[in-house]
RNA sequence: GCCGCGGUAGUAUAGCCCGGACAAGUAUGCGGGCCUUUCGAGCCCGUGACCCGGGUUCAAAUCCCGGCCGCGGCACCA
């Protein structure tokens, strides 16, 4: 029986059943997040090894409207910098990763350095032996795995209460050197995965060779990161956690910590990983690239990366970069966002107020024989729909051969391989005589009119121009890791105002660069 | 290899928990039309997807099992 033969018997039998089915609430947005009822605290804990890229841009979006725009919370930003040795944090990334948030539109309402909570982390691994959760280990590396791998225990698991506090504080007098010893957590012996078992949570750091930029050779005992994430996410009060799906093993290992210590484990929330089609947006490829071709880019912040840096010097708006991110929802499953999806996101955001300009690439001189006068000064919108934008005047150029104008040199066959008829955007039709091959290039016209109805019903294709006082433009068009580059004249309303992106007539959206009385510099942000 | 998590149009996402109005919604892309002094924007029409195989059920995108594929983890990194 089909659905709707189902249901009109059901409506004829027993018609009380039937009124009873409402349609499901629609949900607008993103989804609900459990026990919400009793507060909302969520966190961002980057690294500062290096500054933030798209993807971190997900958990960290995610965190803060969750807390602040959905359920009134508090959101918690917390700097992990507990390994001076292998992820040596960068001094600059503490505040360019406060920049990237900022430009973001989050706002935190409190920040956490972990490299200056090392006491609270000593005080609470005292607690967590004292309560028989932890054992300093003296085994070697080897020792450790060939016991994982075994599912064994070593003899210093057994030690006592006392002995393990001893221990501790040696460690902290600075006595162990790296790999001597290390604080461990109790887990399951049998647990399938030998990195869970007893799991590392301090470990040795010789400060004096590897100094943290904070706080120098201070410490020599630093917690793990499953370690000191676990201890700050209770007592700094998170009920959500949100983030990347690579942690999901670490929420295994802080369940045991957790256990031991008597508390509640936030909820977790894990997000796939983000790709953004045609660009790069790992650190340490990012990192590889830039110290393989100095000088090649503009550092992080180049807009070849796929860095928030590098997006926003790119031309791509905060709210677009919003907009796409939590259009993907809290799925676990990884995203590859579309350069074209965000492109046209973009390009709808920036369109109405952005001044419209002419740029011609590969200029070739277009003689116009028999051009009226009063058609030497015109004067044209900076946009169609946008008057606010205002207008500005636009000379046509005249030499001893005559008045002209510059077209770009593909349009110009363009028009030669068809009616021979063209229309110079707010300007004039005219029909194209001869080319002439010289260098510079030349062409001749003949004027027909300046209605634009003419245009229309003759089908001409409508280019853009440029004349009098022209400067050179050069436009740089990212593709991947390099830039295709095109030359040519640009309006000198563009050296006059001073915006910094543009619509340029049949090309695209641009961002100025580098801008100076003769000469001007481009980006592509796209079409 | 072991453990875990995913798989809906070209891309991304909604729906899955709680099976029925889902011959599957939305955005972008693509095709066509309208409008428009850009190849842009807007409006309209169209295109196109439930990984495969079994099972449960009156009914499966949704639940169960198996396979395939993708991703993540398997550090004294975060």
């Amino acid at each position: 029986m089909k659905a709707e033969e189902q249901l009109s018997l059901l409506r004829t039998q027993f018609p009380e059943e039937a009124e009873e089915r409402r349609p499901r609430e629609e949900q607008k947005g993103l989804p609900p997040l459990p026990e919400a009822e009793k507060g909302v605290v969520t966190r961002f804990a980057p690294n500062p090894d290096f500054v933030l890229h798209l993807g971190n841009a997900r958990p960290a979006l995610l965190s803060y409207v969750y807390a602040k725009e959905i359920y009134n919370g508090k959101m918690i930003l917390r700097f992990e910098d507990t390994d001076p040795r292998i992820k040596t944090p960068l001094p600059e990334a503490y505040w360019a990763i406060k920049e990237d948030l900022k430009w973001l539109g989050i706002k935190w309402d409190e920040e956490y350095i972990q490299s200056m909570r090392m006491e609270i982390y000593y005080e609470q691994a005292r607690e967590l032996i004292k309560r028989g959760g932890a054992y300093i280990d003296l085994c070697n590396r080897e020792e450790i795995s060939k016991n994982r791998a075994s599912r064994r225990a070593c003899k210093h698991r057994l030690q006592s209460v006392e002995e393990n506090l001893e221990l501790f504080d040696r460690m902290i007098s600075g006595f162990y050197g790296e790999g001597e010893a290390a604080l461990r957590v109790k887990t399951d012996l049998n647990h399938p995965d030998p990195s869970v078992v007893d799991w590392i949570g301090m470990r040795i750091i010789d400060t004096s060779k590897h100094p943290h930029p904070l706080s120098g050779d201070r410490y020599v005992v630093w917690p793990t990161y499953n370690f000191a994430a676990g201890v700050d996410d209770h007592l700094l009060g998170v009920t959500h956690i949100i983030r990347g799906r690579e942690h999901a093993q670490n929420t295994t290992k802080q369940m045991y910590l957790y256990t031991h210590m008597g508390w509640n484990y936030p909820y977790v929330v894990n997000v796939g990983r983000l790709k953004l089609e045609g660009f790069i947006l790992s650190k340490s490829k990012i990192r590889t690239i830039l110290a393989k071709y100095p000088g090649r880019f503009e550092g992080h912040a180049d807009p070849r990366f796929g860095t928030l840096a590098g997006l926003r010097s790119r031309g791509i708006l905060a709210e677009t970069i919003r907009e796409t991110i939590l259009g993907l929802g809290v799925k676990p499953s990884d995203a590859s966002i579309s350069w074209d999806n965000l492109a046209s996101l973009n390009r709808k955001k920036l369109d109405l107020g952005t001044r419209r300009l002419m740029m011609v690439i590969d200029p070739v001189k277009l003689y116009i024989e028999g051009f009226p006068e009063e058609l030497l000064v015109v004067r044209i919108p900076y946009h169609p729909d946008n008057k606010s934008l205002g207008e500005r005047e636009l000379r046509i150029g005249v030499d001893k051969t005559g008045p002209y104008v510059y077209i770009s040199r593909k349009d110009l066959e363009m028009v030669m391989n068809s009616t021979k008829q063209a229309r110079l955007v707010e300007l004039a039709n005219v029909e194209i005589t001869s080319t002439i091959r010289s260098d510079p290039p030349i062409a001749m016209a003949k004027y027909i009119s300046r209605d634009l109805e003419t245009a229309r019903k003759r089908g001409m294709p409508i280019i853009q121009w440029v004349s009098h006082n022209p400067v050179k433009a050069l436009l740089r068009d990212p593709v991947g890791l390099r830039y295709n580059i095109y030359r040519g004249f640009i309006e000198s309303s563009a050296i006059a105002l001073e915006d910094q992106v543009y619509q340029l007539l049949r090309i695209g959206f641009v961002k100025i660069v580098e801008k100076s009385e003769k000469k001007i510099l481009l980006l592509k942000i796209h079409e």
